[in-house]
DNA sequence: TCGATTTTGTAATGATCAGTCAAGAATGGC
DNA sequence: GCCATTCTTGACTGATCATTACAAAATCGA
């Protein structure tokens, strides 16, 4: 029954990123892995590699699907109107049931296996956001949309920060009422022009 | 060598506390245990009972310890000043040399132990900090120090999960300055009276 | 001083873990 | 149509896990 393979590497993937998503990178064993994607022991080492490569491939997977989504509001003419529209389309794709609980790279980041690879993984593909963000309000700065004297370092880092407490609120049981009231106060904090 | 008790409980627990802040639930093991606290298994097993009871005693140690100290300034006469003192005293508290990184409610929230116990234990001690922070608004509106009409429980939520935000923050590697500028930006959101 | 009780150290248990390996099976190039 | 290559399968390995059982040791009440 081989010769070729029998899977398509994305859909793989996906249903690894629910596996590890759900349930942390530790908590995940390969015989989880096995049930979750359909592949055998071998297939999974053959194409991917040990458990933790193929969750590096699962976290950049994750980081180009579900974490890029939000972030095309950012491309708004309006800084803050796109800014409040990441916001809430994050806290609203939390709330799409049986979808697994918070961000996989929140989760992932306080769970370390103590493996530096992954660790760096997170924090780069973390750092992406942060400089998405900070793209923007720059862009608002240069638009006269925040005054010149706007700390936009500060901003994105704050920003940042309310994403992943929105990730751990999710985490802990909050449901979209929640979560949406807090993006309500955070976008308080948004600087007047 | 036994017969009556060679340690103190609140010291072992500190020392239990630190391996489990540190690594997590699941990657602290037993053999872990035993090195933090000096105790051998019999020892352990004897005072706690399993794995899951000890982490359970080292939530509740660390809830009355680390958890509470900040909590103290929210009994500001002036709720916004306290509201201000408590988030800074978070951020330092969280860069003081050897001390594990973030916060090790949010962490064990976001890696979860698979023990509903311990989860439920989890939600009930940061509900704890959620109740102290609306109890604190609500003396504000009291006093007028907030608007009738402001909403104290998106409020609380709010800073609740800018707390969290900060401490995934400081997990990921974040500094002092940084998470003291995430809390300028944060008091920007509380409402003038 | 002596027996009952509690604590401690150590060894062993069964389960589960990530990772490996050899053999079988199906394909593509020729 | 045949051979080399690639993929899958399933059993296996050694390590590590939490937990228990048991015996030695030390204290306390009498």
């Amino acid at each position: 029954m081989a010769g070729t393979r029998h899977f398509d590497t994305d859909d793989v993937l996906t249903k690894a990123t629910q596996a590890f998503w759900r349930d942390g990178y530790e908590a995940t064993s390969i015989q989880t892995l096995e049930a979750a994607t359909g592949l055998g022991r071998g297939s999974l080492y053959n194409a991917f590699g040990d458990k933790a490569a193929l969750f590096l491939a699962v976290l950049d997977h994750y980081a180009k699907t579900v974490g890029a989504a939000p972030l095309a509001h950012l491309a708004n003419a309006d800084v803050r109107a796109g800014l409040e529209a990441m916001l809430r389309a994050i806290a609203a794709r939390m709330d799409t049931p049986g979808r697994p609980r918070g961000c996989l790279l929140t989760n992932s980041c306080l769970a370390p296996a103590g493996q530096t690879e992954v660790e760096a993984r997170i924090a780069t593909l973390m750092g992406g956001m942060q400089a998405a963000l900070e793209a923007a309000l720059r862009r608002g700065v240069e638009t006269d949309q925040l005054a010149s004297g706007a700390d936009v370092v500060a901003l994105a880092r704050f920003y940042c920060a309310v994403v992943r407490g929105i990730g751990v609120s999710h985490k802990a049981g909050a449901d979209l009422a929640a979560l949406t009231s807090i993006v309500d106060v955070a976008m308080r904090a948004f600087p007047k022009p």
